[in-house]
DNA sequence: TATAGTGTATTATATCACTTAATACACTTA
DNA sequence: TAAGTGTATTAAGTGATATAATACACTATA
């Protein structure tokens, strides 16, 4: 429930699931959503595992997927940075998105609802909210 | 990648996940789309552990979740049973669905894209296979 | 009344993912 | 030289998952 800053960076970490997985999640969608700069540095691994009280080995194994990702990259002795590279962002969420998708679209088939049947559902639900499915 | 059946109950295990989940999800895809009729006859624990290779007590704990969720009906030293109310189907799947929507959305509101994203994604998807997103 | 087949409960054990802890090393900057 | 980077290693603890071996109460049936 607790929100954690550092730099432009928000962390809300609960026990839902892996610690390293909401750290990879949660900076992963700071950066799709241009909320971090491309090229800005990054809090360091003892820095942040200090702020959101958790082993350095733990923030570690989240910095090292996000490379893996392509989404940041590490300067020996300098420290993490987010990638300087817009394509590579770009890249890296229309692969996500269409996992997500693809992932989401099976959950439906199982169900044995079609892609109206999603529709119909979505758009009575942005009615009755202020805003609609926009972010 | 080996499918097994059980009278008109399929299964298709594998190791991606946890074993007792695989089966709640598969029974429940067969219970929705009305593969498995309303108040059939389950495989009893011990002939489903058997037939999936896997221990009792782990298609326990699944045949457990499925009662829990509406979906089955155990017989004191008979069995267990789909249940015969449409209704309970119909509240569960529209749960269920409503679940994975909400979380599908979640995701793609992490990455920053719009519900129109996602349309235009899907139709492209749809016309580059053949019969679309329905199942 | 036996017997076999139901679901259920218990206890023990094993494995694996996740997490923490403590420490050390190589590199870069100041 | 000192402080701050990422990285690697070893050890330990916890919880979820899964198996194994039994045992019990209930029901249908021969």
């Amino acid at each position: 429930m607790e929100d954690q800053q550092v730099g432009s960076l928000r962390f809300n970490i609960d026990f839902s699931q892996p610690l390293y997985e909401q750290v990879i999640d949660q900076v992963r969608s700071s950066i799709a959503k241009g909320e971090i700069a491309l090229g800005d540095k990054m809090p360091s691994v003892r820095e942040l595992a200090q702020l959101l009280k958790m082993n350095p080995n733990t923030v570690m194994r989240a910095y090292q997927e996000l490379e893996r990702d392509g989404l940041t990259e590490k300067r020996r002795g300098q420290g993490t940075y987010v990638t300087s590279s817009p394509e590579r962002v770009q890249s890296f969420r229309a692969d996500l998105a269409a996992r997500y998708i693809d992932n989401f679209m099976e959950q439906m088939k199982s169900l044995g609802l079609s892609w109206s049947d999603i529709q119909q559902y979505v758009s009575q639900k942005s009615n009755s909210e202020q805003g609609g499915p926009q972010t």
